[in-house]
DNA sequence: TTTT
DNA sequence: TTTT
């Protein structure tokens, strides 16, 4: 059925990124989505939603993004749960995100995150093994980055 | 920032009706949004959602809706934490609707929710103060009821 | 960049199934989207919107979707231009869909389109040469059919 | 019914602000979406589409947008026709904006829009009679600007 | 467990 | 009529 959000917000964290058993990336990490009213005490609050990624694209967010890095994200919710220490039904809601969009001039990410954009993209990845040309994400117009996933089957 | 969810999917318990302290009408309800896929064991999972709405909306919902009613949720992802019984932080995420539409013929509704239709549409409901007419949710026409709560055209 | 679309509405005609000379299937139709608010007149108006969509997803449309049928679409905004036969340029905008999903029971959609059930899913089509399993999109459960292309590469 | 368009694009020109003869504002522009691959001849595309807003939100993006700035856009899609010089009937789709997000820091749009901020938010308008404060728009920490026309949580 |  |  139809099931899709989008979010733009910066990341509260790092991304975190894992492998699955059969080599499979995947990167987590929580965004902060300014609500776009004041509360009583004049506080500007967020909501703070966990993003999981997979394949190349956990790896890409891994590799470019850091905490505070506003990003665009297309995607699905995704509900589960699990039992906690004490037996309890813990429910999880994450956005498996089919898109992930870098939304900050080259410069900017630079300066603001040392330590960001050393390594070549897709560097050491099983990503784009197809036979289409990678895009070189710190493009020459300081439009934003777009590491996608979109070439891939899954 | 921006922060839009959009589901279809089925309520999986008819809404719950509550008011605030001042008179504020909540209903609360969860949809099930069957994934597009089946799993390893030829299973359709499905994702829990659930769903705010307010005000109008709240009392069309619980007039309107019961489990099992096929609904379109226009809204945000809104996430909190309480403490529970033993002092754990339950974090919750939740769909705060702006919109919510009947994707049912009125015919299959009557016969598959009994004691569904009765109540007139925003009985006894605050709503519809203004001063354009109220349409008729059961339309002539099968077509999918509306169930807004912003009749302006901006 | 993020585009994201999300409509749900009724097709104002039969799909029209073309193949590219490459042999990629396309099917294009139109889908009247009702607003949520009646005009000075007290009419419901609608907004009329194209969407394409292409390959597996394109037949399956063509097969099981007719006029009046009740859809949701997830895809993107796609604009071009032509020009036409006065030597104008013509603007176009289109829905390039994602998914679509058919949000009817089984029952109502063959007594509403004749003619519409007979093919079996998928049938005489290239679709689903993959090793996931086809889903039977007239379930047993009455709930909304599934006629996504997730599996397919684009 | 569900109609709804979330982008993420650079103006191609500045708003253009009108009002109506009952004068509600209305600004309109055009934003250009990148498509996230590239073409045959390794050009990126756009998707090129027309925004409209109305009142309080369209002042301010009158007031705070200009060609090149990045923003976000959630609104809904809507068709009309009219008449051309020759008789021809022209279709037209834009994107009724329900909130606009200015996704550039405060300093990059100064430096890249030369009289840009002059104005103050809202200024001369008839937005904002309401009884919530005004939220400075270039607030101290960077963040996305936020010309909302809802500034209320439900 | 929260960003700017 | 197209942005970076």
């Amino acid at each position: 059925m139809i099931n899709r959000v989008i979010l733009v917000g910066r990341l509260t964290r790092d991304p975190e990124l894992r492998y699955t058993s059969s080599g499979v990336a995947v990167a987590r990490f929580s965004i902060a989505v300014n609500r776009n009213y004041t509360n009583q005490n004049g506080e500007r609050e967020a909501d703070f939603i966990n993003i999981v990624t997979w394949r190349g694209l956990a790896e890409n967010c891994a590799n470019y993004l850091r905490k505070g890095s506003l990003v665009g994200v297309d995607g699905r919710l995704q509900t589960g749960k699990y039992e906690n220490q004490e037996g309890r039904t813990v429910y999880t809601t994450d956005v498996v995100a089919d898109d992930v969009r870098f939304l900050e001039p080259k410069n900017r990410s630079e300066s603001s995150a040392p330590g960001f954009g050393g390594s070549s993209f897709g560097g050491g990845s099983t990503y784009n093994k197809g036979n289409k040309p990678m895009d070189d994400p710190f493009a020459d117009d300081g439009q934003p980055i777009d590491i996608s996933d979109d070439d891939l089957p899954f």
